[in-house]
DNA sequence: CTAAATGCAAAGCCTTTGCAAGTCT
DNA sequence: AGACTTGCAAAGGCTTTGCATTTAG
């Protein structure tokens, strides 16, 4: 089931609100967000929350599978509510980090396979360049 | 050229022992070390050379383009001598890194394009699995 | 000689940990 | 009530920085 509530509980972890908020924000939102931004986006809701919360909850949500972490080169991480490992698109002109259509990861394994005796489990996928409104507002 | 003391001198920065140490391991390597590793492994031949020239030369060799950062998720980076944005696999079971063909690329490139409107400039791939050794000693 | 690089230690940044106080069930 | 979670501050790991000393050109 989707209800994060229930899936807590069955886990035998509790519910917060805390814990709500920020798998809220993250299902609601195609930002790839990072700790820092999650933390200051729920501030005005949350005064007192910690950023140590904000991780401790990140964490957790990873281990049971609700979120996964993204590592796009800046340093510290981001964090994705869509847990399927889908390839990433980033700006290099807005910073934007969207989502690279699922459909494509099929063909993009299937043409890797091509060229390794590996086998293949699991992609983290960066691609970087300049979306599309970017790449108009550009010079070069 | 190719020849490391040169393309230094032309930049106006010295050629120090270190630093051709450095650059040379990692041109003769295909584990894709780390900074802890270059040091540890360049220990024997210079004992007083500290970790923080390790670093500060990579900056360098980054900025004149000799070497590139690699980050596969273990929360320090990895450096490569080989520049060209390849793909690569790392292994599960071994953990070692290995470079995906050159030519996987341009296939890969061509799939995504047909999935983005996104002007595609660089990316960073990186596959996991087990490698042809690990995948026959694994259990399941 | 003198501009640049090294090596040491200290500082920084992101993330994790310890623990008392507070909250969910 | 009891166990887990929060929030604060301190600690950790990797990387960067500052600065006196040393070295390359």
């Amino acid at each position: 089931m989707d209800d994060i509530s229930s899936i807590l509980k069955e886990k035998g972890l509790k519910v917060t609100p805390q814990r709500l908020a920020i798998i809220n924000m993250l299902r609601n939102t195609k930002e790839h967000p990072s700790a820092e931004t999650i933390y200051k986006t729920l501030s005005s809701d949350f005064p007192t929350m910690s950023l140590a919360t904000v991780y401790k909850t990140l964490e957790m949500l990873k281990n049971i599978g609700l979120v996964q972490e993204l590592n796009v080169g800046e340093g510290s991480f981001r964090y994705d509510a869509n847990v399927n490992s889908h390839p990433h698109l980033i700006c290099y002109g807005c910073n934007r980090v969207d989502d690279l259509d699922d459909s494509a990861l099929d063909d993009l394994l299937g043409e890797v396979s091509k060229y390794t005796d590996y086998l293949l489990k699991d992609q983290k996928l960066y691609f970087y360049g300049y979306c599309p409104e970017c790449k108009n507002k550009k010079v070069n």
